[in-house]
DNA sequence: TTGTGTTTTATTGCCTCC
DNA sequence: GGAGGCAATAAAACACAA
């Protein structure tokens, strides 16, 4: 096995110097490669030649790529902060301006910001475990793609991580809320555990390196938007409301009793015509509204949960939907529910996965179509009952419920697999963001206002978008793992009879490992 | 099928660091 | 001066709409 690898890289290598034509990457490649890219944005000699040895490729080609690699996550942070530059500007959400990014006239970081640390130090320190306040974690490492990357990418990436974000208005922007996982009770975010932060690979960069950045202004702003109707006795941000009683929705929905809590908590202080006016909405009527979005949103929830399975991205944006979520425990009436990061816990089940090291990249077309969302609900009757029935009908549901349903067959040996391909996905998703997001902005606001139903389908139009996205030639993960290489590669290209490449089997990656660790995507 | 736009890969030149 | 990285650019590959 190995000597037919080494000499289809052989093969590889010789005919990628014989034709100067520029070859595309296998996705095994590319995802070996994503993958690593991780883990290691500035990979030794050693691991390059390694790489290269085991990807089939020149260490020139990987050099490259890493490089290429970088400036895509690079251009990808401009444009996350070109686009929360342009929300920041089109919105009233305050920004705290002195925590955020140094931002040049379109929001873009400047150079000098981003420079300003030898991210190979920052990798190095990374890899040897060194840990850095999650301030310099948010600020000085980019990646991630996962997402984006990534990794499932990732954010991606990818890209896209990835990753890819600039689907979410200021309003509805994500990263507005700080994750109260890594708050105090002053809002300061708290440095994460070393052990947690080795465990869940945290390794903030690109993307999460924004989010930091914008988290801070959010905090910031969470804070000036509760302002005098914060009770200083009332429950700090990010910690968890008791549960109410059972039964205590079932009575009939009364009539709003301005009661104190109300009143003081539920304040909408930016809002204009509210000062002194009888425009508090009843309990019911938020209640209500907040039910609505919660349930407007399920179906996108499952997309959420799809991020203990898929990496990062899903990882941020769930992140991203508690901090909301728990805003909105602090600002709804009833808090009955526990802060949404508990049912949120609750609604997937235990899953170490979602501390996965996996779960650092983001970027996705897919998340971003999927995930604007600005509560969370507990969807675990969801996932045990209709939806997950009609999914896992595979006969009758498209290829891209049937990868959906893998999000819910979760299965962690297909960890990898899952993120190699989501990473790939979202590498691909973001290539018409840019150009599509509006539209697809537009689809959604007609998406919210249609019932569930309507939602679903929107939605699986929306999956169907990045299902298109997705390459054909990454099976599901159902299959992958029992697929030989060379199955996958007659699988590609089925119409245009493209030559199949040799590519070195995957299993190469499984060779002695050196202590770097080489990324097992493996059955791609 | 074709045209167009996007992404990916390769090349080159410049810069910084040692 | 060499090595490594970044940025700009060109071109191929790809995706998608008409």
């Amino acid at each position: 096995m190995l000597e037919l690898s080494e000499v289809h890289s052989e093969e590889n290598k010789v005919s990628s110097e014989k034709d100067k034509k520029r070859r595309l990457k296998t996705p095994a490649q590319v995802m070996a490669l994503e993958k690593f890219y991780n883990e290691h944005r500035y990979p030794t000699e050693e691991m390059k030649s390694q790489l290269a040895e085991q990807l089939g490729l020149t260490e020139k080609q990987i050099s490259g790529w890493f490089c290429h690699r970088r400036l895509k996550d690079k251009r990808l942070l401009r444009d996350e902060a070109c686009a929360s530059g342009r929300q920041d500007r089109s919105s009233g959400v305050i920004q705290d301006r002195g925590s955020g990014l140094g931002q040049d006239s379109c929001g873009s970081t400047k150079h000098g910001d981003y420079r300003n640390v030898d991210p190979r130090e920052v990798e190095s320190r990374r890899l040897y475990g060194n840990d850095f306040p999650v301030a310099d974690l948010t600020y000085k490492h980019r990646s991630h793609y996962t997402e984006t990357v990534s990794g499932a990418d990732n954010t991606s990436s990818e890209s896209s991580s990835s990753s890819q974000d600039k689907f979410f208005s200021q309003a509805e922007d994500p990263y507005d809320m700080e994750n109260p996982r890594y708050l105090t009770h002053n809002g300061v975010i708290a440095p994460v555990n070393a052990k947690n932060e080795k465990i869940m690979g945290y390794k903030p960069s690109g993307y999460l390196k924004v989010k930091g950045e914008i988290e801070n202004a959010a905090i910031t702003a969470v804070k000036k938007q509760l302002g005098g109707h914060y009770r200083e006795d009332g429950p700090p941000l990010g910690v968890d409301f008791q549960q109410l009683p059972p039964g205590a929705f079932e009575s009939p929905i009364r009539k709003p009793v301005r009661e104190p809590y109300d009143d003081e908590n539920l304040a909408f202080p930016n809002s204009p015509d509210i000062s002194g006016v009888e425009r508090q909405p009843s309990l019911s009527d938020k209640y209500e509204l907040y039910n609505s979005k919660l349930s407007s949103q399920d179906l996108y929830m499952e997309e959420a949960n799809c991020s203990r399975l898929h990496g990062s991205y899903f990882q941020d944006k769930i992140s991203q939907l508690k901090q909301k979520s728990t805003v909105l425990n602090h600002v709804k009436p009833f808090p009955k529910r526990n802060s949404s990061l508990d049912l949120y816990e609750d609604s997937a089940g235990e899953s170490p996965v979602y501390n996965s090291k996996k779960n650092q990249r983001m970027s996705s077309k897919h998340a971003v179509e999927g995930m604007r969302i600005d509560s969370v609900t507990n969807r675990r009757g969801h996932y045990d009952g209709k939806i997950e029935s009609e999914l896992h009908d595979q006969a009758n549901v498209s290829p891209n419920l049937i990868q959906r349903s893998e999000y819910f067959k979760f299965k962690p040996p297909n960890l990898i697999l899952n993120h190699c391909e989501l990473l790939d996905t979202e590498e691909r998703g973001l290539s018409t963001r840019m150009t599509k997001e509006e539209k697809v902005n537009r689809k959604w606001k007609g998406i919210k206002e249609h019932g569930n139903q309507v939602k679903l389908k929107m939605h699986s139009t929306n999956e169907m978008t990045v299902a298109k996205r997705v390459r054909p030639d990454i099976p599901q993960q159902g299959y992958v793992t029992k697929a030989s290489f060379t199955e996958m590669q007659t699988r590609k290209f089925p119409s245009k009879g493209i030559e199949p490449r040799p590519i070195p089997t995957m299993p190469l990656l499984l060779e002695p490992k050196p202590k770097w660790h080489v990324p097992e995507c493996t059955g791609i």
